[in-house]
DNA sequence: TGTCAAGGCCAC
DNA sequence: GTGGCCTTGACA
């Protein structure tokens, strides 16, 4: 009994029984097995052959320890798992490292513009003995581990070089650092590692950096920032943290202690205090550095349009709460690399950065949104390729609409405070760099940053708007509305979580639940 | 000139 | 249709 079929050319409605498939009823061991495919795709490095525990790391780290060299790792790149099947890697292919088939199977899904379907629940288990049984799943996997369309040639030319070559090396690079990271943090055998460690620690290979390099197929117009060619702006998260004891979360913390959360949002924030007097117009050093380890707006617009193209490409009907979770799934991975190449953060432990990103993700990935709705024109809402309406501000509020009148306020409060790009840089980094994080081995440090960024941005709002009455403490301000909105979108998706509506194994369910333990 | 990521070929 | 192996050709 096929439950998956394929439509070759979407010309033949019966298409082709491809096997005696048996609907995705898991069984613990396929679950657990799935379970590591999914961290496998997302840490690459840190699972071979789907062989190694969560929280442990593989002896291709062991013996990276005794390998620093700077040449290329190829050989380590072929040990690697496919992370579509789990089938041995080949090479680079189409954006990733990949295994021959699923470098097959993608070539001829695109180049013959193939159209699958899936009679099961489209959640279909992809592995190397089943990756046949169900080309659509196959596929959608392929975009979702970051299999690029681009990369594709229109014309068939063979041979040469494309413009993922400086990619494909640049990841090599930072594979290896992570290594050397991850090999680092073993030895000091200080670090209980966790998800989010080997997510600073392994890098996904569909991540930021990787898509500045690609050029958008379908972007649209009115994405396109008016002022972005002027301002060299930026990318990424934001926001900050959550106090250590507020978090009291694990049992207690359900729908209810929102009210005593939001009660404790402004002692996390530093003291408003007087702005300096005028200065001499230079953007202070400190802002130039955060500015230099953040990627420019434009790229930042790219990538979230292409992320949503790609994974709703080819689809007849798209369930856009699936899509949302997908997209602030993979803004999580850009988070942590970011944060991990920033100034005062990449000097910081493994483990503090794991700290104070489980705790302030959410406020980074709403402050983002909320700088380019701001700056950059972002829509409320983005179509699709199949026609259908995707609401990018409601995923800024991670699904919660009824946050969205305090949404437009704050929109307008940092409108009328003429909130920039600078300033916008300053709060993700104070947000980030939350001494008051409990457990940090090094908060003096962490403090002795985010005062400096606090310094900082006084210095540039004095100096660069004299005529804003007071503009440091007005941004200051506007942060407890930011974590109001986070909280609660947090709260949404548990709730969601809870009743089954979320899916399983991803960063996002894992900071979900980290945030929440702390 | 070697590398390697494209496309092509063809047995299965 | 799949997937292992071959050919091609831009680039360092």
């Amino acid at each position: 009994m096929a439950s998956c079929y394929c439509l070759s050319g979407g010309s033949d409605p019966d298409g082709e029984s491809v096997s005696d498939h048996q609907p995705q009823q898991q069984q613990p061991q396929q679950a657990q097995q799935q379970q590591q495919l999914a961290l496998q795709q997302h840490f690459p490095g840190q699972y071979h052959n789907h062989q190694y525990p969560l929280s442990g790391f593989s002896p291709g780290m062991a013996s990276a320890a005794s390998d620093f060299t700077d040449a290329p790792d190829t050989k380590e790149d072929v040990e690697e798992a496919c992370p579509v099947c789990g089938d041995r890697v080949s090479g680079y292919h189409y954006g990733l490292l990949t295994c021959e088939s699923c470098k097959g199977f993608f070539k001829r899904t695109v180049q013959n513009k193939k159209v699958y379907t899936c009679v099961a629940e489209k959640k279909c288990l992809i592995d190397k003995t089943q990756r046949k049984r169900c080309p659509y799943c196959r596929f959608q996997k392929c975009l979702e581990v970051g299999m690029k369309l681009e990369a594709v040639r229109p014309d068939r030319m063979r041979g040469g070089r494309n413009k993922f070559g400086p990619m494909y090396k640049r990841e090599r690079a930072l594979k290896l650092q992570a290594r050397r990271m991850a090999v680092a943090a073993q030895m000091g055998a200080t670090c209980q590692l966790n998800g989010v460690v080997k997510s600073l620690a392994a890098f996904p290979s569909f991540q930021q950096d990787s898509k500045s390099d690609i050029q958008i197929p379908q972007l649209s117009s009115s994405t396109n920032s008016p002022d972005s060619s002027a301002l060299d702006d930026a990318h990424n998260n934001n926001i900050k943290e959550e106090g250590a004891g507020g978090g009291g979360g694990g049992g207690g913390a359900s729908a209810g202690s929102g009210a005593a959360r939001e009660s404790k949002l402004w002692q996390y924030y530093p003291t408003v205090t007087k702005v300096l007097n005028n200065a001499p117009q230079k953007v202070p050093q400190v802002i130039r550095e955060l500015s230099a380890s953040t990627i420019d707006d434009k790229t930042w617009q790219e990538s979230l349009f292409s992320l949503i193209n790609s994974q709703t490409y080819n689809q007849c009907e798209v369930d856009l709460f699936e899509l949302m979770c997908k997209v602030l799934d993979h803004s999580l991975f850009s988070l942590v690399e970011w944060a991990r190449r920033s100034y005062f953060f990449k000097d910081l432990k493994v483990e503090d950065q794991m700290k104070l990103l489980q705790l302030s993700w959410s406020e980074l990935l709403i402050l983002d949104m909320v700088y380019h709705q701001l700056h950059n024109s972002l829509p409320n809402e983005t179509l699709l390729p199949n026609g259908q309406k995707f609401s990018l501000l409601n995923l800024t509020l991670f699904g919660f609409s009824n946050m969205a009148e305090r949404h437009h306020e704050l929109l307008q409060r940092l409108r009328q405070i003429k909130f920039d790009r600078n300033e916008y840089l300053c709060i993700k980094f104070i947000i980030l760099l939350n001494p008051d994080v409990k457990g940090l081995t090094n908060s003096k440090l962490v403090e002795e940053a985010q005062e400096k960024v606090n310094n900082a941005l006084m210095e540039y709002c004095s100096s660069f708007y004299p005529e804003v009455e007071d503009k440091f403490g007005q941004i200051l301000l506007r942060l407890p509305e930011l974590r109001l909105i986070s909280i609660r979108g947090e709260e949404f998706l548990h709730f969601k979580h809870l009743s089954g509506g979320l899916p399983t194994q991803t960063l996002l369910m894992e900071m979900l639940h980290a945030k929440r333990r702390l």
